[in-house]
DNA sequence: AAAATAATTTAGGTTTGTCTAAACTATTTT
DNA sequence: AAAATAGTTTAGACAAACCTAAATTATTTT
């Protein structure tokens, strides 16, 4: 069955709205797809009567196992068209994401195929963030935020949650970026932020919510 | 401006149509982008309330020069595209149209620019259509097989007429494909075969059967 | 040049996805 | 547990792109 740009794009939220709060509501999908609570309701009643979510009026609602199948569908393009703009055409991997909502949504399956062959099947988008399989299975991500990380051990960015360009702004006055290798020196009980030191710069202090964003692995 | 999948569709099919008829009518167009002459006239209105066509009511019609510009615009992707279907992807020629038509419509120009870029500016698409540059114009085709080209030119192969895939095959051999930059060296009377020389490979001689089928441009 | 035929446009309707405003339901506060 | 607030749905509209059927204009035939 094929489905419009905007029921996938429905779909897409729902997934990413369920892994970060478990179910969703009309409110927060409406944020989320850039419009009213009233329109989503109106498409929930579609994605409903096709069997692609869990819903009943005025509840909080989940995607079906199809529902699933699809959005997964859907990311994994995304992704791999991430990796591609990244990797082949040289994009910076903060410049892709918009382009990608628009290829995500490209229908044939051969063509995920071939491309997904000629990446030479990656695991991680340029985000950090897994690519699903041809049967929607991901890579675990065994990233630990900097507040976890062991101290004195050399850690490599891999990872930053918070995309926000006030973040960038921040990681750049630091000369912190995807594959950065720094060191966890302290971390100070009182406020929960973290000394680093990086290569040949003097070390610095970031705070609890900062490093929160910032996955690294050993 | 930005212009709907709609828009671009008719816009590229009068283009189309002109080539071929000079002027455009409004069942040829409704044939050509799969709908009823009713819907073209709606569209004929909003395109001319553009100032994409020439269109009086009841008349022929043309593409204005901005509406050209845009058709140009969209044949360049759907071509570029094509392009790295069959040559990145490893698509057969045979399949990619279709995809093409899907492709042509992603809006951003960044990534055209990359992809032409990537692809190293090529000037024929796999079916041996001109691909117009990011100023709408687009290399002659005063398609000339092998046989007749003048000696020690730079010639662009843009056409295979034999499509087999034993011709396929020997093309291959002598890594000849579409958009291959070669010299014809010499020509041999006694059996009209040519001898080429393509970029740093050594110099190869095709019978007059083989050289029959590639037609190039200078 | 009138009649017949073909092409085009208008009028009114459908679908998809959106909107606002009002009505309804759920949740939280007191 | 009633009132206040927050969240959701319904009702009625709108725009884009399409449709059919009827009316209009152009072209061809006689």
């Amino acid at each position: 069955m094929k489905f419009s740009v905007s029921e996938e794009n429905y779909i897409k939220s729902v997934y990413h709205l369920q892994g970060l709060h478990g179910r969703v509501t009309a409110t927060l999908l409406a944020e989320a797809v850039q419009t009213k609570a009233a329109s989503v309701t109106d498409m929930l009643k579609k994605l409903h009567s096709k069997r692609l979510v869990n819903y009943q009026p005025y509840k909080s609602f989940t995607l079906t196992g199809a529902g699933n199948k699809i959005a997964l569908d859907v990311i994994r393009k995304h992704r791999l068209w991430e990796f591609f703009l990244v990797n082949k055409l040289g994009f910076a991997w903060t410049e892709v994401h918009v382009i990608a909502e628009e290829l995500e949504h490209i229908s044939s399956n051969e063509l995920i195929t071939k491309l997904d062959a000629y990446l030479d099947y990656p695991s991680f988008d340029p985000h950090g963030d897994p690519i699903p399989n041809s049967k929607g299975k991901m890579m675990e991500i065994k990233q630990n935020s900097l507040v976890k990380m062991p101290l004195k051990k050399t850690a490599t960015v891999c990872y930053i949650k918070d995309q926000s360009t006030a973040m960038l702004d921040l990681l750049k006055h630091f000369y912190i970026g995807i594959g950065t290798k720094l060191q966890v020196i302290k971390r100070f009980d009182f406020d929960g932020s973290v000394e680093i030191k990086i290569d040949k710069l003097p070390p610095a202090v970031l705070s609890s919510q900062v490093a929160k964003n910032i996955y690294c692995s050993l």
